[in-house]
RNA sequence: GGGCGAAUAGCUCAGUGGCAGAGCGCCCGCCUCACACGCGGGAGGUCCCAGGUUCAAAUCCUGGUUCGCCCA
C-alpha cells in the first residue's frame, strides 16, 4: 500500500465524518448495561459563527465524550442552539436599519416602503419581527452546526434542541409558572438597568463597567432663607432634574448644622430636603450628596429609608420627560450640556475637575446605561441560592481549577434578585395574563379566557419576554425533554461534565445549578471546567475591531482540523489565559505529519502481515524478548496510565504533550530506527515479532490519539491490516487500558543507559565533525559488569544509531583510550571516539574542563547535604540513599575527568 | 475600594518541597532507503524582589513590585 508523502486533511476530514455519522456512533442510547456519560453543549448562539472560543470548548467535550465513549461508557453529547434574544435584535436591528434584509423581508411578504429610509423594530410591530426572527434563522442558523461538525464534534445530532422550539418552550414556561406560584418570581417596581438603545431592562450582570476619563460638576444648591449655600459634587448634572434630596454623613461636622433644613433645587427651583445618611461618603467631593432616587441605585436606597419621591426624568430612549421641565426632548447628553450652561449662567457652577470613574455599558450593544425606575418581574434568588452553594461546598459538583469555586461562593453569599423580563419580541413571552378591570395577573401555561381574580375576560398578556439566560438555565433538563417524565432524564442526568469559559460562571453555570436542584432536586453536571480564554500572541483579547481574530475555518482550510484541535489541547492549561498564534498550528501540523509518516513507514512493513485475529496479536507481542520490544511496550503502557489520568483529570495540555513526546521522541526517534534491520532482515520470526509490537503499538497509540485528533487516526485506522484492527472504526475501539505485564523498569533503565551511550556518541561525531557517512570505532570503558554486558549484547544498536561500523565496538572494564581519541564521560561508562586526523586538543580540554567544573559543583552541593546531621537524621531515608549514590557517582565522573585531563597532557 | 490569579530559557508555557523542563525560535552539521512538515548535535536560566519556615524552597509562609481578570 503506497501513501503519500506528506499527510493531506482535505477530503479525509468530511469523508469520515460522514461515515461516523451514517453508522450512528454518535447517538446515546437509554442502556442499562453500561454507564452513561452524558455531556449538553453550551448552546452557542443560533446566528453565531464558530469563533476559536467555541472551536476549544467543543474541542474539549468532544475530547472527553469521544475518550469515554472508547472506555465503554453510553456516551451521550447533547447538542443545540440558543435564541440569544438581545443578540439577535441588536444583529437585526443594526441588518434593518442598514437595509440588508430587503430580501428576507420580501421573502416573509412584508411590505416594504418605497423608499430606502433605515428600517426600526417597531416599523415592522411584534408579528413581523418574529417572522424575520424565524426566516433569519431558517437561513443561518445551521452554519454553526456544519462548523461543529468540520471541527469533528461527536454530537448526538438526533437530540438536537434550540430554545425557541416548542417543547424547549414549554420547559421555560412551566418554570416560570412554578417559581411564581412558588413566590419566587415578582413583579415590581424597582431601580433596574435600562439600555436606551435595545430600549429593554437587564439584568446586573449584563451591564459591563468601562473606566471613563469624565468631569467632577461642583455645584452650588442654595438654602432656603439664607445666603448660604450647600455645595454638592456630581459626574452626571442632568440627573439634577430628578432630585428630590441632598444628604450629608449623621457624623459629619461640617455639615451636621443643615440636616433638616431646605435647599432651592436649582433650575427647577424646587425645595428639597437636607437629610443625614450613612450612605455618603465624606471624602467624596464636598461630602454633601445630591439624591435621585428614580436614577442612582444608592440614591434610590437612600430613597427608600427616607420616603423621598422618585422623579423619573427620562423616556425610554434616554430623552427628558415633561418632569424635566425646560429641558423636556433633550437628549441625556444634550440636557447635560444645556444645563451647564444654565448653571454657569446662573453662577451656581462652582468649579469642574477631571474625574475618572467607571461607566455601565449594555453588554451587547455599547450604549451607556440608565439606571431607571421601572415595573419588571424578578426572581427571588436567595432561596434557590441556598442549596446550590450546598452542592458545591459538599462537592457534589467540582469546579475545576478549584479556585472557581470562591468565585462562584462570593457571587452566591451576595446574590441579589434577578430581572428577567425584557422588552423584546425575539424570545419566549411571558405566560402572565393582566386583567384591566381588578389589576389582577393571571399567570399560568396556557393562554386564560377570563382573570382568575375577576372572572373579566378583559385581559391582555404580558408584553415582555424572558431574559435568554432565564432559558439556558433550564437547558441539562430540557434538552432531555422536560417538563416530560423521559428515560433520557432518568439515565442521562445529572450529565458528567460541562465545559465551558469562566466568563459565564454566573450568567449560566451557577443559575443552571439552582434550577437543577430546584426542579429536580439533583445537581446538572458533576465536573465543571472552566477553560482558559483566547487571547492573541500579546495577550489581547480577540476581535474583529482589533484585527486579531484567528479564524478556526481559516486555519482548518490551511492546516487541517486535527492540528487546531491538537493545538488548543497543548495549550488547555489550568490558566485564564491561552495566548494562540498561527504559528503553533503550524506546529501541530508537523506533528500530524510525523504521525502520517511514522504509520505509513509501519504500514509498508506491515503489507505481508496477517492475522487471524487480534488476539493472536497479543500472543505474539507477549513473547518479545529484545530489549527494544520491551521498552516500547513498557513506555507504551506508561503512556496509556499518563494519558487516562491526565484526561481524567482535565489536564489537556499535558495529556496531548505526553503523547506527542510518546509518539516522537520514543516511539519515532527510537523504536522504530531499532527495528528497521529486523524489519529488512533475514530472520522471519525476529522480523514477525517486529511487526507484531510495531502494529500493535501503532493500534494502541492511534486509539490514545483519536480524542484528540479523530480524523487522522481514522484514516490511518482504516489502512491497518484487517487482522490488527479491533474495531471497525478506531472511534468505538476499545480505549487502551494498561498491561501491568508490560510494565518492565528493567528494560526501561537498560534503554535508558543504552541511550545516553548513544548521544554521547553522536555530540562527539558531531563536535568533532565527522562526516555523516563516516563509519568509527568505539571504545566503551564500562563501570560495571552490567553495562559492559549491555554494550556487548547491543553493539548492533551503536552501529545502528551511532555511526560505529560493524565490530567496531570495543568494551571492557579497562579499556585503554587510544591517542587522539576524543572522549566523553558519563556516571556510568566513558566513551573514546578514536578518530584519524588530528584531534583539537584545545578544544578537547576546554570540554573536559567545563564538564569537571559543573560536576564539582554538583558534588559540592550534594556533599554539603550529606555532611549536615541535620540532613541524615530528618530527610526521608530514600532522599539520602540516592544522595548517597550520587555523592558517588560524581566523585567517580571526576576522577575519570581528572585523568582524562591529566593524560590530554600526556599523551596528545 | 474588595477579591482572584500570574511572574521560570529569546517567545509561549509545564513543573508544587529532594539533579531546572517542553514546544517554538536561535546556532552548527546533514536530502541517512517513513517523514526537509525531516534527521543528528548544540548554545541559552538571579525560577520577579526582600524576608521567613525547613535538614532541604522555583515549589510553603509574610511583605513588596509588575501585569491580568472578576466584583462594587
Amino acid at each position: 500500500m503506497e501513501l503519500p508523502k506528506a499527510y493531506d486533511p482535505k477530503g479525509v476530514e468530511a469523508r469520515w465524518y460522514r461515515f461516523w455519522e451514517e453508522k450512528g456512533y454518535f447517538h446515546g442510547r437509554v442502556n442499562p448495561d453500561k454507564t452513561p456519560y452524558a455531556i449538553v453543549i453550551p448552546p452557542p448562539n443560533v446566528t453565531g459563527e464558530l469563533h476559536m472560543g467555541h472551536a476549544l470548548n467543543n474541542t474539549l467535550q468532544d475530547v472527553m465524550i469521544r475518550y469515554k465513549r472508547m472506555d465503554g461508557f453510553e456516551a451521550c453529547w447533547f447538542p443545540g442552539t440558543d435564541h440569544a434574544s438581545i443578540a439577535v435584535h441588536v444583529l437585526i436591528e443594526r441588518a434593518l436599519q442598514r437595509r440588508e434584509l430587503d430580501d428576507l423581508l420580501e421573502q416573509i411578504g412584508f411590505p416594504l416602503p418605497d423608499d430606502d429610509r433605515p428600517l426600526t423594530r417597531y416599523d415592522l410591530g411584534r408579528e413581523w419581527f418574529l417572522k424575520l426572527g424565524w426566516a433569519w434563522k431558517e437561513r443561518y442558523g445551521h452554519k454553526i452546526k456544519e462548523q461543529l461538525k468540520a471541527l469533528g464534534c461527536s454530537c448526538d445530532w438526533s437530540r438536537e434542541r434550540f430554545t425557541l422550539d416548542e417543547g424547549f418552550s414549554r420547559a421555560v414556561l412551566t418554570v416560570f409558572v412554578r417559581l411564581y406560584e412558588e413566590g419566587l418570581i415578582y413583579r415590581g417596581e424597582r431601580l433596574i438597568n435600562w439600555c436606551p438603545r435595545c430600549r429593554t431592562a437587564l439584568s446586573d450582570l449584563e451591564v459591563v463597567y468601562e473606566e471613563t476619563e469624565g468631569k467632577l460638576y461642583y455645584v452650588k444648591y442654595p438654602l432656603e432663607g439664607s445666603d448660604e449655600a450647600l455645595i454638592i459634587a456630581t459626574t452626571r448634572p442632568e440627573t439634577m432634574l430628578g432630585d428630590t434630596a441632598v444628604a450629608v454623613h449623621p457624623d459629619d461636622e461640617r455639615y451636621r448644622h443643615l440636616v433638616g433644613r431646605t435647599v432651592i433645587l436649582p433650575l427647577l427651583n424646587r425645595r428639597i430636603p437636607v437629610i443625614a445618611d450613612e450612605a455618603v461618603d465624606r471624602e467624596f467631593g464636598t461630602g454633601a450628596l445630591k439624591v435621585t432616587p428614580a436614577h442612582d441605585p444608592v440614591d434610590f436606597e437612600i430613597g427608600e429609608r427616607h420616603g423621598l419621591e422618585r422623579v423619573n426624568i427620562f423616556n425610554p430612549d434616554a430623552t427628558c420627560n415633561e418632569n424635566a421641565g425646560p429641558y423636556r426632548g433633550l437628549d441625556r447628553y444634550a440636557c447635560r450640556e444645556r444645563v451647564l450652561e444654565d448653571l454657569k449662567a446662573q453662577g451656581l457652577l462652582v468649579r469642574e475637575e477631571p474625574h475618572r470613574h467607571s461607566v455601565g455599558h449594555c453588554q451587547r450593544c455599547g450604549t451607556v446605561i440608565e439606571p431607571l425606575i421601572s415595573e419588571q418581574w424578578f426572581v427571588r434568588m436567595k432561596p434557590l441560592a441556598e442549596p446550590a452553594i450546598d452542592a458545591v461546598r459538599q462537592g457534589r459538583i467540582r469546579f475545576v481549577p478549584e479556585r472557581w469555586t470562591k468565585i462562584y461562593f462570593d457571587w452566591m453569599e451576595n446574590i441579589k434578585d434577578w430581572c428577567i423580563s425584557r422588552q423584546l419580541w425575539w424570545g419566549h413571552r411571558i405566560p402572565a395574563w393582566h386583567c384591566r378591570d381588578c389589576r389582577g395577573i393571571t399567570v399560568q401555561l396556557e393562554a386564560p379566557q377570563r382573570c382568575r381574580h375577576c372572572g373579566s375576560s378583559h385581559i391582555q398578556q404580558d408584553e415582555d419576554i424572558l431574559d435568554t439566560w432565564f432559558s439556558s438555565a433550564l437547558w441539562p433538563f430540557g434538552i432531555m425533554g422536560w417538563p416530560d417524565d423521559t428515560p433520557e432524564l432518568h439515565y442521562f442526568y445529572p450529565t458528567a461534565l460541562l465545559s465551558t469559559g469562566p466568563d459565564i460562571i454566573f450568567f449560566w453555570v451557577a443559575r443552571m445549578i439552582m434550577m437543577g436542584l430546584h426542579f429536580l432536586g439533583e445537581i446538572p453536571f458533576r465536573d465543571v471546567f472552566f477553560h482558559p480564554i483566547i487571547t492573541d500572541e500579546q495577550g489581547r483579547k480577540m476581535s474583529k475591531t482589533l484585527g486579531n481574530v484567528i479564524d478556526p475555518m481559516e486555519m482548518r482550510e490551511k492546516f487541517g482540523m486535527d492540528a487546531l484541535r491538537f493545538t488548543l489541547l497543548g495549550n488547555t492549561t489550568k490558566g485564564q489565559e491561552m495566548r494562540l498564534s498561527e504559528r503553533d498550528v503550524e506546529g501541530s501540523r508537523k506533528f500530524l505529519n510525523k504521525i502520517w509518516n511514522a504509520a505509513r513507514f509501519a504500514l509498508m512493513n506491515l503489507s505481508d502481515f496477517r492475522l487471524s485475529a487480534p488476539s493472536e496479536l497479543e500472543a505474539l507481542i507477549a513473547q518479545a524478548r529484545r530489549l527494544e520490544d520491551r521498552w516500547i511496550l513498557s513506555r507504551l503502557t506508561g503512556a496509556i496510565e499518563q494519558t487516562r489520568a491526565r484526561l481524567d483529570a482535565y489536564d489537556f495540555n499535558l495529556a496531548a504533550e505526553g503523547l506527542y513526546g510518546f509518539f516522537w521522541g520514543e516511539l519515532c526517534d527510537w523504536y522504530l530506527e531499532l527495528i528497521k534491520p529486523r524489519l529488512a532482515g533475514s530472520d522471519a520470526e525476529d522480523r514477525r515479532t517486529a511487526q507484531g509490537v510495531l502494529a500493535f503499538t501503532l493500534r494502541e497509540t492511534l486509539k490514545l490519539l483519536h480524542p484528540m485528533v479523530p480524523f487522522i487516526t481514522e484514516e490511518l485506522w482504516q489502512k491497518l491490516p484487517s487482522g490488527v484492527r479491533d474495531a471497525e472504526s478506531v472511534m468505538v475501539a476499545p480505549f487502551p487500558r494498561p498491561w501491568p505485564e508490560h510494565h518492565d523498569e528493567q528494560a526501561e533503565r537498560e534503554m535508558d543507559a543504552l541511550q545516553q551511550l548513544v548521544v554521547a556518541v553522536r555530540t562527539l561525531r558531531s563536535e568533532w565533525g565527522v562526516p555523516p557517512g563516516r563509519r568509527t570505532r568505539l571504545l566503551v570503558r564500562a563501570q560495571s559488569d552490567e553495562i559492559e554486558r549491555l554494550c556487548r549484547e547491543h553493539a548492533h544498536y551503536f552501529e545502528r544509531l551511532a555511526g560505529v561500523e560493524p565490530g567496531g565496538l570495543t568494551v571492557g572494564p579497562d579499556v585503554e583510550r587510544p591517542q587522539n581519541a576524543p572522549r566523553r564521560v558519563l556516571e556510568f561508562a566513558e566513551v573514546f571516539l578514536p578518530l584519524e586526523g588530528v584531534v583539537d586538543v584545545e578544544k578537547q580540554r576546554e570540554r573536559l574542563l567545563r564538564d569537571l567544573e559543573e560536576a564539582r559543583r554538583e558534588l559540592e552541593r550534594v556533599r554539603r547535604r550529606l555532611d549536615d546531621p541535620e540532613f541524615l537524621q530528618k530527610a526521608r531515608k530514600e532522599v539520602v540513599e540516592r544522595e548517597k549514590a550520587r555523592a558517588e557517582e560524581l566523585g567517580a565522573l571526576i576522577a575519570r575527568l581528572e585523568e582524562n585531563l591529566d593524560l590530554l597532557g600526556a599523551n596528545a
